[in-house]
DNA sequence: TGCAAAAACTAATTATATTAGTTAAAATGT
DNA sequence: ACATTTTAACTAATATAATTAGTTTTTGCA
């Protein structure tokens, strides 16, 4: 009973995102941690602030976890690849940690700076990742906000059972993915065509 | 004080969607209800089994609700048109009732067979709509998949906050719902070239 | 009018988060 | 090694919310 648990925030954090990844975001309580923490519910108060501020920190990690891998995979990659690689690496991500997914989306409060910073280094990872698309700016931007619906859209479905079909899941993903990346080539053209004539 | 309120679900449930659209899914609790509709909090239990029972409630009421309009929306409208007013009906939905759409997506449990009847309803007449471009059975599943996606990773990302930069939210998703138009085409084409090489 | 059912109520119970105040362990300096 | 300070656990108490038990009031119909 008595060789103190070595907690800290990073110990609490860790096995927090166990728990919501094996049980989802509902079932984690301050009591439920400290019980896989086995320490009494009001030792958690010497390192957190509450509930909802592991909430907070939760998604914050979820954000940067995401934003991490999807930074590996786009290194040394770019045009079609590179979103092909960006988007099976997001779905990857939400299938392993669907908890942490769910935290860092569903509850995170929208006013902190560091959560919109996170969520601000994932949409400019992808804006670089369309440069060599040479696009407009404006349609840039409209195609991450496309990107970004599709990939949590899809995720977000798949993990709320939403695709009861047979039908093979991965396959309608590289369909819905590969439908977009024509969509861009589309844009480009047209892009380009425009401002031929203008000239 | 005692002129008895006429309580029943369906008051209950029409109030607390007023309350989720105002105030989001986190607001609603037996006593925050109660309070709206002046009654003491365990009156509310003549009438549902609890919160639970509440929420699952709402959330079919939700999917129902959306169905209903899209059908109104669809009827008349085939092809390209009819995906369009669709799409515009389902963000539209979201807008206007975001707890509800909260509801509905985020809390049911997924076992519940009226709510499993009233999404398929909205993925057949999805599937229907899809008909008139004669595309393989297969085909039309992954393509309604992916509108699905795109459906509501769009209205989830906006109703976060996710879209922060000020370029006009409504051309982004008519962008994405045409680019999305533009993929159908071009599965219908080479479905049918196919179909003629096999010849 | 009187009775049965419905639907409200009060009071009590349970579960959870949180706070207050206490104590034991660990770390640090002499 | 020992005393002091700090950290981080603990127990006990409080607050809020859901729920249950049991009671009473109202309503509608015979």
């Amino acid at each position: 009973m008595s060789p103190r648990m070595k907690l800290d925030v990073s110990v609490i954090l860790q096995k927090a995102i166990e728990l919501i990844d094996q049980h989802g975001m509902e079932y984690l309580s301050i009591g439920s941690l400290a019980k896989e923490l086995q320490v009494r519910p009001p030792s958690l108060y010497n390192h957190i602030s509450g509930l909802d501020e592991l909430k907070q920190k939760l998604a914050i990690h979820g954000i940067k976890a995401l934003y991490e891998r999807m930074l590996q995979e786009a290194a040394g990659r770019s045009g079609d690849e590179a979103i092909r690689a960006l988007s099976k690496t997001y779905l990857q991500f939400v299938r392993t940690h669907p908890g942490l997914y769910e935290a860092a989306t569903r509850f995170p409060d929208p006013e902190d700076k560091e959560l919109q910073q996170a969520q601000q280094a994932v949409v400019n990872l992808a804006v670089k990742v369309l440069e060599v698309y040479h696009l407009k700016k404006e349609t840039a931007v409209h195609l991450v906000r496309g990107l970004r619906s599709i990939l949590h859209g899809f995720s977000s479905l798949e993990q709320m059972g939403g695709f009861a079909m047979s039908l093979n899941v991965d396959e309608s993903f590289s369909l819905l993915i590969n439908t977009f990346i024509e969509g861009i080539h589309l844009m480009a053209m047209r892009e380009k065509d425009e401002i031929q004539s203008e000239e």
